[in-house]
RNA sequence: GUUCCCAUCGUCUAGCGGUUAGGACGCGGCCCUCUCAAGGCUGAAACAGGGGUUCAAUUCCCCUUGGGAGCACCA
């Protein structure tokens, strides 16, 4: 059986011509000025006492040969956005939202918005907008021009209010805050669902109410259904019974978040909203003043939500909530964009997918619907790929950009940047993080005797010290070349009854100060002689 | 409390009535090997429970249980 996915439910014409509104108004020009789309998905009023068969007709509308190619491809050109609250760092959820949005944009060469909600004017910070746009911009998510920012459209929320108001679509709420406190206090007690009483629906304001403040609400339908359409869940309905009356602008004259939205996507001609699932809810009370506004619907998806790995809401406990903590643990921004589109989207049982394939290949019909725990071996491992796929230049520059970024700064010199380059090839292998290659490449970027770690000292028992002392002189006599040195170790070796791997580790000790690194006659080639001989004589011998 | 959403290996997931329930990460073993990786082969590991519908349910419906989100003059 077919998933419940959101059919492309228009509602029926409401004219005797037998098309559509927006099909005249797009004839007529008044669309491209109301709505660059059209409309994906429908709210259905379902009013108790319409007849089943006239409820959300279905029709599509990419069948109508009246419409021009040209008229469709315009009409088809889908708008989204991304819409943060300055609050805070870009968080991972959001980071995830925010690609989902852009792929979809970049896939169907729609155009990808970026509004900041900072209607919140205690919590919205200038430090907070930074830290979002430079969140985006490591992530690689550009979008189209400059980003709005909410609060300076305050005056178009409130002249659309004063319209609903004017039209009786809202009303002035006089109640006082205190006063809808113990209201709900006390639906509460009664283990009812908090919700405005409407009391003030009907009522008109006396001369007691004169110069008190008010807040203006919608006047939401109070039977019926409310149905979002939802391109990840499905039908979603909601009775409108259980719905209040929400407030659209405030009593010091502010909008509303639920205003905001609403209008500003309505305005910039939002044709997807794609969001986190924490506003399903909320879609169904801007579906009702959407349709008191008369605007279009939107087609909508809500991304179910991304769990710490142990199943717990993300939170400052499980640290790394910020893409900029992703970063400084050095994973690549090509890795955060293919493990974030895997977490809840999938394409089979394909697992490595570039941004180049993930945009052609990406859709909503794949989005789970279940929420998504981080995995951070995963994310290790990808990173690891993505590191081993990254040319040896491009990957040293990036690990010096990176290095410049730490706190305190760390720089190369010119020689640790040769070294660095010239190793790359086998160091890359065994990195999953930028920090982890910056650490196994540390024996490069100075001269002079190793100090030796844990696991090295234990390699440079005065048994292998002696070994490193035997080896000394065969190695000094060789062509310095790394295959050269490696058959001079190995004949060494077979010489004395050893195996290469006891010869080969006292000198990766003395040489490289650790137990492990890239292979041993690799690096004494890189090395150069001097070098080389100069760190190995300091462990030879007792 | 109430409204809404979700439910396949430990984790991310494939599956869209009939499959030996597949892949990936992680874990174990083997191979390769100068170490560590990478790579190859391989093993263990799942349909939350109960009712229906059906010749046949992981798959469709209902209930239970378990998670999650919303319920502000926050966004």
């Amino acid at each position: 059986m077919q998933r419940q996915r959101a059919g492309r439910r228009q509602r029926g014409p409401a004219q005797g011509d037998g098309r559509f509104r927006w099909q005249r108004e797009i004839e007529t020009g008044a669309r491209a000025q109301r709505h660059r789309q059209p409309q994906g998905t429908a709210v259905i009023f379902r009013r108790p006492a319409t007849p089943p068969h006239r409820r959300g007709a279905a029709v599509c509308q990419f069948r109508c040969p009246a419409l021009s190619a040209a008229i469709m491809a315009e009409i088809t050109k889908p708008v989204l956005r991304f819409a943060p609250s300055p609050t805070g760092m870009l968080h991972i959820g959001g980071a995830r939202t925010a690609l989902f949005n852009w792929l979809y944009a970049r896939h169907t060469g729609g155009t990808f918005l970026l509004r900041i909600e900072d209607t919140d004017r205690e919590r919205s910070t200038p430090e907070a907008v930074d830290a979002i746009l430079n969140g985006m911009r490591w992530m690689g998510l550009d979008w189209d021009g400059d980003a709005i920012f909410q609060f300076a459209r305050a005056g178009r929320h409130r002249e659309v209010a004063e319209k609903l108001l004017a039209e009786n679509k809202a009303y002035k709420c006089y109640a006082t805050p205190e006063e809808l406190t113990e209201m709900r206090e006390a639906q509460k007690a009664a283990k009812q669902q908090p919700r405005y009483d409407g009391r003030w629906r009907d009522r008109t304001p006396g001369p007691a109410e004169d110069g008190k403040p008010y807040v203006i609400r919608l006047r939401a339908p109070q039977s019926g259904q409310t149905i979002v359409q939802d391109v990840v869940m499905g039908d979603v309905t909601f009775d409108n019974s259980t719905l209040d009356d929400m407030i659209l602008l405030r009593s010091d004259g502010t909008p509303t978040y639920m205003l905001a939205v609403v209008v500003d996507d309505a305005d910039m001609g939002i044709t997807h909203v794609i969001r986190g699932a924490d506003h399903l809810n909320n879609a169904a009370r801007q579906l009702q003043l959407i349709d008191a506004m008369g605007a279009a619907i939107p087609v909508y998806g809500h991304l179910p939500l991304i769990n710490g790995p142990d199943g717990a809401k993300l939170s400052k406990r499980h640290g790394a909530l910020a893409v900029e903590a992703y970063r400084d643990m050095g994973y690549l921004p090509e890795t955060m964009r293919n493990y974030l589109l895997r977490l809840g989207w999938s394409h089979g049982d394909d697992e490595i997918i570039p941004t180049v394939q993930a945009i052609a290949w990406f859709n909503f019909e794949a989005i789970g619907k279940s929420a998504a725990r981080m995995d951070y071996k995963k994310l290790d491992n990808l990173n690891g790929h993505y590191i081993r796929q990254t040319a040896d230049d491009v990957l040293a520059a990036e690990l010096v950009t990176f290095l410049g970024l730490l706190t305190p700064p760390q720089t190369l010199s010119g020689m640790a940047q040769e070294r660095l380059r010239a190793a790359m090839p086998s160091l890359k292998e065994r990195a999953r993080t930028l920090l982890e290659l910056n650490q196994s490449a540390e024996f490069l970027y100075t001269d002079g005797p190793r100090t030796l770690d844990e696991a090295a000292a234990k390699l440079l028992t005065p048994e292998g010290r002696a070994i490193l002392a035997a080896a000394l002189p065969l190695l000094d006599a060789t062509d310095w070349s790394g295959p050269a040195l490696e058959a001079a170790a190995r004949s060494h070796a077979e010489a004395n009854g050893l195996k290469l791997g006891q010869v080969a580790q006292p000198l990766r000790a003395a040489l490289t100060g650790k137990a492990s690194s890239p292979p041993l006659f690799e690096m004494l080639a890189l090395l150069g002689r001097a070098e080389s001989l100069n760190r190995l004589r300091a462990y030879a011998g007792s």
